[in-house]
DNA sequence: CAAAGGTTTATCCAAATGGTTAATACAAAG
DNA sequence: CTTTGTATTAACCATTTGGATAAACCTTTG
């Protein structure tokens, strides 16, 4: 329920201008205004369509989860190896925050701030929670068996998300430390999607000595 | 000038508490009230020591960029090929960043959206920009050389960074995702110290064929 | 075309918030 | 002990901000 379907169009205008404000300055540092002047309306149509500042960040957060939600859990609950998951979850998050890089940056900056109140939701909304855990108990396996080095379950997860994630919520400060543009940087981020998939197997998989 | 020496009590117990709300709530979140709670002082102190929320906030900034600065600049224009420097860097910045978790947050989070207001102090203070650029173009020439693997010197920037950093932004995400607790995390970052190195080893150094 | 229901606007309001001020407490110096 | 400059406090203020409201405006439909 409730994606960008169904929507009219002031209501899509809004989700767009608040997604934008919300990023760029925080939830407290957004104003409502602000939001409705980027959506060219009235700032009483915030209220009318979505009641409150707070329903309406939470409505740009649950968005949010859903759009994870649907990348991650069909790559978790499959069958596979770990380094097929990998492989799969690197070009599928690439793909989806090229398309949403919105997304970490909110993560990072307000679900950390507000742990309490998200940390519900997100353990809750998911049952994908088992297919997590699932996978992490596949790499303690793997890990075991020798196929990936025994560098440790969470150095694992910590590694493979440090590649893959921290690029998109550093973006502009790598942006400007590097003198790229956006659309330079999504381009090396697709390029990125091989090396790191190089990094991780050079570095966290046990070489095969048949 | 400005180090923590020649401040009084009132005035160090501020910048602590300042630089605690301002981590947990961002910049428009922390409210001056909640400051001098958690300080135990009246409010009006703040002015008095400080002046204003943005003078107040300024402060904690130029304490973060002096110690960034005496964390990198003499590795940096030191001499010594570059994964010589990175691991000087590796184990530097993980001892500083243990020391003061506030700072790559604050960068981040705070720094990122008021990248304007921000950038111009960084470039200008730090003449290290410099060193940086050099740095930049000791990664490249090293690459050409066949010293390390040819990458690219910002996917290698790009990825020594996000080994680095990225645990540090997303401790809370991370404690949570993996149940772990601030002191475990920590130490944990302290074994990471050699696993990175071993990554970047792996993968971004090029194979001796003697 | 007129009633009805949804949409949009201008205006207003109470609470929160950064900041000021004037009075008070305190300590050091004479 | 008094003077003087600093530290601290409580009370107050102006502005900002999220939100409410009632009137005006469309659009649909009977």
């Amino acid at each position: 329920m409730a994606s960008t379907e169904s929507l009219n169009n002031t209501e899509k205008d809004i989700l767009e201008a608040a997604k934008k404000v919300f990023v760029e300055k925080g939830y407290s540092g957004a104003r409502m205004q602000a939001i409705a002047d980027e959506a060219n309306i009235n700032k009483a149509m915030l209220h009318y369509y979505f009641r409150s500042k707070d329903a309406l960040f939470d409505r740009i957060v649950d968005g949010a989860v859903e759009i994870m939600a649907r990348e991650f859990t069909p790559v978790l609950s499959s069958e596979g190896s770990v380094m097929e998951k990998v492989e799969m979850l690197i070009d599928g998050y690439t793909k989806t925050i090229i398309e949403n890089p919105y997304i970490p940056i909110f993560v990072l900056n307000e679900l950390s701030q507000n742990a309490d109140k998200y940390q519900a939701r997100l353990k809750s909304k998911m049952e994908k929670t088992q297919f997590f855990s699932g996978f992490l108990f596949q790499i303690a396996e793997e890990q075991q068996k020798g196929i990936l080095k025994p560098v440790g379950v969470d150095q694992f997860i910590i590694t493979v998300m440090s590649l893959l994630v921290f690029p998109f919520v550093a973006r502009p400060v790598f942006e400007n430390m590097l003198g790229l543009e956006k659309g330079q940087y999504f381009e090396m981020m697709e390029n990125r999607k091989a090396l790191i998939k190089e990094i991780i197997h050079s570095s966290l998989v046990e070489k095969k000595n048949i």
